[in-house]
DNA sequence: TAGATTGTTAATCGATTAACAATC
DNA sequence: TAGATTGTTAATCGATTAACAATC
């Protein structure tokens, strides 16, 4: 068994915010950033940050810091976006047609190769890369034929755990859903689940009995 | 000092699920409920279930379960929805406009009054009930005279630090950030931050490196 | 060198879970 | 009553943070 010290939930999250500020570092032409600065830009502690890409290297040079281009490189390769992604979406309503059209995807290297609905009045609705809306029936094919490893589910909350077997059916091995729903997946599905109306709760719940 | 215990992050943002699955079974006409079934529903445990609502009083009968009508009644006061909430979106953009249609909100006792952007060319554009979108210069009087509690940042990143500090300003006290920066507020500010390609990353994560 | 910052350890803090007496 | 399930305590598990030797 290779031992294989184990990588806290928000760690991963975290890195990807890491990543994000990179980017924006190298546009600016930032050649070195240190853990100290990284973690007032995202408002934590410099030893989070050390300790999160501690898990996977020495990225650093001390008294330095993080070459910003190459830890960028580094975060990459563990977030597994050294490589383009190919997703579909499931639901071509506003979100799902927002999401289709996100530029923020095509530029983290995810493609949104199509996008289905069950109602055949959006049939056809060409929506950007995604193409035109396509019927339900050609789900499993086009995920196949185009190897789609990542699913969307912007479908009503009563529709989505079927479009969850349709999906794993066709070989998708994640999902990001954003249906009100807690869903049944075999253990080898990864699942990310967006409430939209859950944060509208958490802030309300801070909110509440003000004056 | 009130002597205040104090409450685990994520038991907010679970009470809202069990919220949420209470709703469900309010419509399906179920009576009562037990922390076990509960907990199935959605992959947790029932003491997790029992502990998050143990930190707000007594809600259950012991040998029974909890009442699904009162519980949910209970959440509703504790997650601060026991009233409607106004929202202004911030970004006409195709998420903009989506969540401004999107119907679990309106469900969910927030009422959208208002969507802004800052370019012309979508000025007066109608948008479900948010009404026509508005010019930025428009947001602090709409804020202060319709009495909106939170704001919804659908602009893009650059843009994002600005209009925050606009929706301050004009008395916003709780943000949802769909842009991907972290956000500086005041300390008497809820923020709330999704960040669409932050959770295609976790999954990228788990996936990477797979045959 | 002197100053800065890393990588890592150990301590602390926070969240989850098992277990069970209380009680419907 | 007997069976079921709560509410709560204490134990465990997981995540964050401070501190500092190593070293650029």
């Amino acid at each position: 068994m290779g031992e294989e010290r184990k990588i806290p939930k928000p760690t991963i999250k975290r890195l990807a915010v890491y990543y994000r500020c990179l980017s924006e570092m190298i546009s600016e032409g930032k050649m070195y950033v240190s853990s100290k600065e990284l973690a007032k830009k995202l408002k934590i502690k410099s030893s989070q940050v050390r300790k999160d890409l501690s898990y996977f290297g020495e990225f650093g040079k001390r008294g330095v810091g993080y070459n910003v281009r190459s830890l960028a490189t580094e975060l990459r390769k563990i977030l597994g976006i050294d490589r383009r992604w190919r997703v579909v979406i499931v639901g071509a309503g506003n979100l799902g047609r927002a999401i289709a059209n996100y530029p923020g995807l095509y530029r983290n290297r995810f493609d949104v190769v199509a996008i289905f609905d069950k109602d055949p009045s959006k049939f056809g609705l060409v929506i950007g890369a995604a193409g035109p809306v396509r019927p339900m029936e050609e789900l499993e094919s086009v995920v196949k034929s185009k190897k789609v490893e990542i699913g969307v589910i912007a479908v009503p909350a009563q529709a989505a755990q079927d479009v969850v077997e349709q999906l794993v059916k066709a070989g998708v091995k994640g999902i990001v859903n954003f249906a009100p729903v807690t869903l049944h997946v075999p253990g080898n599905v990864i699942v990310e689940d967006v409430d939209i109306t859950v944060l509208f709760k958490a802030i309300t719940f801070h909110l509440r009995k003000r004056p």
